[in-house]
DNA sequence: GGCATAATTAACCGATTAGTTAATTAACTA
DNA sequence: TAGTTAATTAACTAATCGGTTAATTATGCC
């Protein structure tokens, strides 16, 4: 699994992942935080596998404060899950209303003169 | 792996399932019609697993006509994904004129009397 | 019936994944 | 210095994944 994007989705395909990624959207968190909802299913060194994984895929950052590691959130992997995402809209989006608030804003950026271009093969 | 989620990240992990959903996103086609594009790399049965896959994921259905299986995306696997994504939108979401824009429609969802109300844990 | 086409199933294999326990590193503290 | 806390690394294992080849099913056509 050679491609970034690959390894994202892989990293989210479970759900204790998942799990610390939802305890890091309220904030940083050390590994022993993100640790302590898990320890009674698995390990400290299984939380610290799945951290790596977090950090390879693009979804965490990790940084060292004396002994511990503070985690946050690194949204570059969200945005190119979501930047993937958006080709599939139209089949997702089922609701007419918002669908068309979306195109409003596809418009709009067309007029700015696209700031975000960019391939997302 | 249980869970429905997971079982549908884990099929979005890979390039070539991707490329066979970014074929079916074009209309609907048959296995053979998925296969030819990666036949020089790998064998029929390879295509069959990845279609099985994405059907487990939610991700595409496949029905029968005579000898062939016309495949289609189906829409449920990738709502699933969107919805998990939103809790995740203000990390990825940079654009300032973007995320305004999403904030009116959740303003105006609200008035409506919030149609589409379920829990995505 | 006999053959070609479309696709799946079965059985197998090597690499990767998700977990374990035990040992180790690194920083603070008394 | 000795001990404690935080976290990682190493070595191992069972299960899953992504592919293979060979055989099988199912349909349409002469």
């Amino acid at each position: 699994m050679p491609d970034q994007l690959s390894q994202t989705f892989s990293a989210l395909a479970d759900p204790t992942r998942r799990a610390m990624l939802a305890h890091l959207s309220k904030g940083e968190a050390n590994v022993s935080d993100l640790a302590k909802p898990f320890l009674k299913d698995m390990s400290l060194p299984a939380i610290t596998k799945h951290l790596k994984v977090l950090e390879k895929a693009g979804l965490v950052t990790k940084s060292r404060e004396a002994q511990w590691r503070p985690c946050k959130i690194n949204s570059e992997g969200l945005k190119d899950v979501a930047d993937w995402m958006e080709q599939y809209r139209m089949f997702w989006e089922e609701s007419f209303d918002r669908l068309e608030a979306y195109l409003k804003t596809v418009v709009a950026k067309e007029k700015k003169g696209r700031k975000n271009a960019k391939k997302t093969k």
